[in-house]
DNA sequence: GTCTATAAGAGGATAGAC
DNA sequence: GTCTATCCTCTTATAGAC
């Protein structure tokens, strides 16, 4: 039992490092343009190895979505143990901890419209249980925060879910980012002011 | 000159309508997913007669952002020339225009890390004209209306200028659309409510 | 399970006749 | 300028030895 387990583990930690590059690929170029070989090469390892491992390239993409849904899901879990904060404050904290990893490079991009990637992921299980848990735990905060007035209670709580997803992959941050005019911090601070308040409203995180 | 005039009336018009096609088939698929002999398919012509109009890919696509472009900035114009219209109106007014362009299925999405496809776009001077033609014109009301006080003043321009580009293509009217609870007109009002107010705020359009 | 070598196919681009 | 037929590269995926 020994022996096998340390077997696995270290075929646990090979298959670890492919999903980490995998990971950083897909933030870095997109599914489309990144390629098998690239991962290959960042990993180490021959090409039919990696096949050993993931059936596919879009279980590859899978995996690492299963990677980030999972961070999200222990920092969902990590802000609930916080002892003081409102609904509207948790939802502030994972928009910002989702964008934090949008800036560090680490926020797999996947494109909306490849129906061989979309048709693999609805078929992965694991993904979409990761996926759905995600958006009911959200779901949750969202209807809090609507009761309590913190959100606006006549917006369908969708329109809320949909539009935090959407501003984990939000081509703002890297544009401004790009500019080099802010650092990380005033660029998130910025566009949480925008994002929870709105164009019109003063943002209060400009004031650095 | 007649004669030569008719022949470049029907070149003219074959060019427009291989245009029209590949921003329809941008719109659907993206560029990546996007491939020529679709587009010599929908225009009904052989793929070297395309290649005679266009010398690559990347032309074709760099041609539907043209298109799109000069769309927008005769929107412009048009807003510009009606009265009562503050700053701020006319802006919300274009985002409006390009929420509509996006879900009449209109609006070419191009992946913001495809390269060769960025390389193409920074190269292709009437691109890059139109580009910063229709930055700037916004710029002009973004200062306006930060100036008046009906947008925050402490954000910087280009983030609110990034904003507006970035909600041409936001994920989030797909999403909504694709649940088919909301009209168009609904979606297009919420989500207007959500970036120019935010989601904290009431959103005014959701009394429908 | 890992490797080398290769199959299999898609898709961008072009040659050459008309 | 338009067509048919073809080239060529890139990329996913696998065969078969070890």
């Amino acid at each position: 039992m020994a022996k096998v387990s340390f077997r696995e583990q270290v075929l646990q930690a090979r298959e670890d490092a492919i999903v980490a590059s995998v990971n950083r690929l897909l933030a870095e170029k997109g599914f489309d343009l990144m390629t098998v070989d690239e991962v290959v090469a960042d990993v180490g390892i021959a090409k039919a190895s990696l096949y050993k491992h993931f059936t596919s390239k879009e279980e590859l993409a899978a995996a690492a979505m299963v990677r980030v849904l999972e961070r999200a899901l222990a920092e969902l879990e990590r802000l609930r143990t916080l002892p003081g904060l409102s609904a509207l404050e948790r939802l502030k904290a994972v928009a910002r901890w989702t964008m934090q990893v949008q800036l560090a490079g680490e926020m797999p991009s996947l494109p909306a419209q490849n129906s061989s990637l979309r048709a693999a992921l609805v078929a992965h299980k694991v993904y979409m249980d990761r996926l759905l848990t995600l958006s009911d735990e959200l779901g949750e905060w969202i209807g809090e925060a609507q009761e309590k007035g913190q959100l606006s209670p006549s917006l369908p709580p969708e329109l809320v879910l949909y539009t935090l997803f959407a501003r984990a992959c939000d081509p703002v941050l890297g544009l401004l980012k790009a500019g080099g005019q802010y650092s990380d911090e005033q660029i998130i601070e910025m566009l949480l002011g925008t994002c929870f308040d709105g164009l019109t409203a003063a943002s209060l995180a400009a004031k650095h």
